[in-house]
DNA sequence: CTCATTGCAAAGAGTTTGCATTTCT
DNA sequence: AGAAATGCAAACTCTTTGCAATGAG
């Protein structure tokens, strides 16, 4: 993670390091808040304010991934391989998928865009209830 | 409007019936403040906590659908039929596009799925410059 | 040494809530 | 009349900003 953030001409504080750590550890987006949280666990402290920075910074720079949750707040994964999630509304368990053939079909829609010749983003969540809150078991 | 609303139990008084004509015209997403702006250009006036109110209760009843535009604001469109969107990052302008091939792959998607067997929404918005600010002009 | 990064406190924006009042049905 | 909807002000949450202090290269 040193070597990634220096790549991408960020410094390499401790508090940074770590937070890349555990969003590839994860493997899931983290609001915030759960960031946060996991560093306090890890003993390592970063203000909420900083942390914000860092993560819009990351962001921009291509290492982080916003990822719409339909929550109140911001949600950040690791930006290493394109895909899309399902979530449980209820229990925010998260299931990730990709489509080759969904992808290959959007370059179609945009290709066939009066308005549009590139896109450089796109969201693609599904929600519902995971099959254990629907059963309503948990 | 005003029978749409009573069909659904709810009250349909002025500025609710105004609302609805509005998004229904527009054939958009408006933000909040946008949806107070044009009730002002038609003198119907609602505070603000209310619209809150009303567009959270009317997405709840199937009448709007509330969409992510990346925005810090919420925004909300008239909910007829099934569709999505491109939106330009720096206008703002949006093009809608419907794919009976996406749907039918994202249901196949979920079927196969181990955690999920039923999503009740999505979202696939496409984010990207338009040709016109693309090109610098605008 | 220098500039990016950070902490802290304060400000800002968007949204929600409590409650008294008004308006539909 | 009764229930739902509204206005207003205050509260709340999430996020951003200014600035002085710190730390990585």
């Amino acid at each position: 993670m040193r070597d990634l953030l220096k790549e991408r001409g960020y410094k390499a504080t401790p508090a940074r390091i770590e937070i890349l750590k555990i969003l590839e550890n994860v493997q899931k987006p983290l609001s915030v808040e759960q960031i946060s949280h996991e560093l306090k666990k890890k003993s390592v402290l970063m203000n909420e304010a900083t942390i914000y920075r860092t993560l819009t910074s990351f962001e921009e720079g291509g290492l982080l991934r916003k990822i719409d949750m339909r929550k109140d707040s911001s949600y950040f994964e690791f930006n290493d391989y394109h895909h899309h999630h399902i979530v449980c509304k209820k229990c925010d368990r998260i299931e990730d998928f990709e489509s080759r053939e969904i992808e290959k079909a959007l370059a179609r829609i945009v290709d066939s865009s009066s308005l549009f010749k590139r896109i450089s983003e796109h969201s693609l969540e599904l929600f519902g209830l995971c099959t254990k809150c629907e059963s309503g078991r948990i």
